[in-house]
DNA sequence: TGCGATGCCGTACGCTGTACGATAGATTAA
DNA sequence: TTAATCTATCGTACAGCGTACGGCATCGCA
C-alpha cells in the first residue's frame, strides 16, 4: 500500500510522514548504524530497506544504489568528524591542537568502519582542494594562526600546506594504525604516542 | 582428468608438474596480479581458478577459502615490502632512513590495493609484537642505531618504540593518504612533504 | 472525471562464496 | 594380479548479493 495517508505514528510508519530529503536521511542513518555495528559487509541494500520496512528497490528512489549510499555515508562522516574536531579545539593554542587531535582520534576509534570507508573512498582528482574531506577546520585554524603571525601571500599558502598537512598526515597515520590494531605495543600508551607525535609535528613549530 | 602424468609444458599444464606448495604459490600469485590490476572485488575464487584452468573448488585444497587467500596475499605483501625497504636503506644513516622511506612509499603507490588489504587486515591482538607486519627491519635498524649510541635496557626499548613508531606512523599516514588521492594539493610535491616529514620525525632526533 | 506523474516493490538475472558428494586416478595391501 | 583405500578434482546446488525491468497504486492537476 504505497503513499497512503499521513499515518504519523508507528516505527516504520514514520516513513510515510517524511518528505524526500528526510527519507534519504533515514536511509543513510540506518546504513550508518549497520556500518558501526556490523561492518561494511552488513550494509546491504536489502538489510537497510528491511530495517525501514520498505522494499529493497524503494531505496533506489532516494539513493543512487549502493555506491551512492556509500557516498552519502562518507559525506555524513566527514561532517561529523569536522564538527567534532572543530568543537574540541580552540584556535591556535597548543592545547587546541591537542584537543582537536584527540577528537579526531576518538572519532576514528569510535567509528572505525566509517573512518575506513571515508579514507578508502576515491576522491575525485579535480578536487585540487584537499581542504575538502572534513579537514577544512584544521586548515582554517592553521591559516588564522599564521596570519596572526603576519604571514601572507604564497609563503602563507606554502606554510599552511606544510604545517597542516604534516599534522594531518600524522593524525591519520595514528588513527589508521590504531584501527587496524597495529599499535598494540603501546600497552595502552596511545596518549604517549600522541604527545610525542604532537611535539614533533604540531603546526606551531617550523 | 585429475593427476594425469607430469606434462611439463603448456600454460595451465604447469599446474600438473607442481607440488602442493608450488600450487598454492601459483594461486596466490594469480590473485596478487588480479588485485593489482583490477582491484579487490575482482579477486574472486572463480576468477583465480579460471586463470589457472582449474575448477573453482580445487583452489580450496590449497587455500582456506577467500579469507585464507587474503591472508596469503597479505603475507606475501609484507614480505615484499619488508625486503624492498631493507634493500633500499642502509643502517642508521640519515640517507638510509630516506631510502627506506621512499621504498616504503613506492611499494604503497605501486600496489595500492595490496597495501590497503595489508593494513585493513585484522591483526590478532595476541601479537603483542607489532614488529610483525613487515616493519621488523625498521625496528631492527633503529635498535642498532640506538645501541651504537650506548643505550640499553628499558630505556632502549622505550626509545625504539617512540622513534621507530613515530617514523612508521608518519610513513603510513603519507602512504595511506597518497593512495586515497588525498595529497593532490602537493602538485607533485610529494617529495617535499616527505622531506618535511623526515625532518620532523626521523628516528635520529630525540 | 480523466490522465499523466510519482512512489513503491515483486520478480528475475547474473554474480558471489562455498558445502556436498560423485568421480577418477594413484597408491597400497593381499 | 587384483582389490581396497586414499586423494585431488570439480559439477552441482544453495543462499545471498546488487540491481534492471516493469506493473501497480496513488497523487496532483486539468
Amino acid at each position: 500500500m504505497p503513499r497512503k495517508t499521513p499515518k504519523p505514528t508507528s516505527a516504520a510508519g514514520r516513513w510515510q510522514s517524511a518528505d524526500h530529503a528526510q527519507r534519504r536521511t533515514m536511509i543513510v542513518k540506518v546504513a550508518l548504524k549497520l556500518l558501526d555495528e556490523r561492518g561494511l559487509s552488513a550494509v546491504t541494500m536489502r538489510a537497510v530497506a528491511g530495517k525501514l520496512g520498505i522494499g529493497a528497490m524503494t531505496s533506489y528512489t532516494y539513493v543512487d544504489g549502493q555506491g551512492g549510499l556509500h557516498r552519502e555515508m562518507v559525506r555524513a562522516g566527514f561532517e561529523q568528524l569536522s564538527q567534532g574536531c572543530d568543537a574540541a579545539s580552540t584556535l591556535g593554542t597548543s592545547a587546541g591542537w591537542r584537543g582537536g587531535a584527540k577528537a579526531y582520534l576518538r572519532f576514528a576509534v569510535d567509528h572505525p568502519n566509517l573512518y575506513k570507508l571515508m579514507f578508502d573512498y576515491p576522491m575525485p582528482d579535480d578536487d585540487r582542494d584537499v581542504l575538502r574531506g572534513g579537514i577544512e577546520p584544521l586548515f582554517t585554524k592553521v591559516r588564522g594562526r599564521l596570519e596572526a603571525q603576519g604571514l601572507s601571500g604564497p609563503a602563507l599558502e606554502k606554510q599552511i600546506i606544510a604545517r597542516a598537512g604534516r599534522f594531518w598526515i600524522a593524525l591519520h597515520g595514528l588513527a589508521s594504525l590504531a584501527i587496524a590494531g597495529r599499535l598494540a605495543v603501546l600497552d595502552g600508551g596511545a596518549d604517549e604516542l600522541l604527545d610525542d607525535m604532537l611535539r614533533h609535528v604540531a603546526p606551531d613549530s617550523a
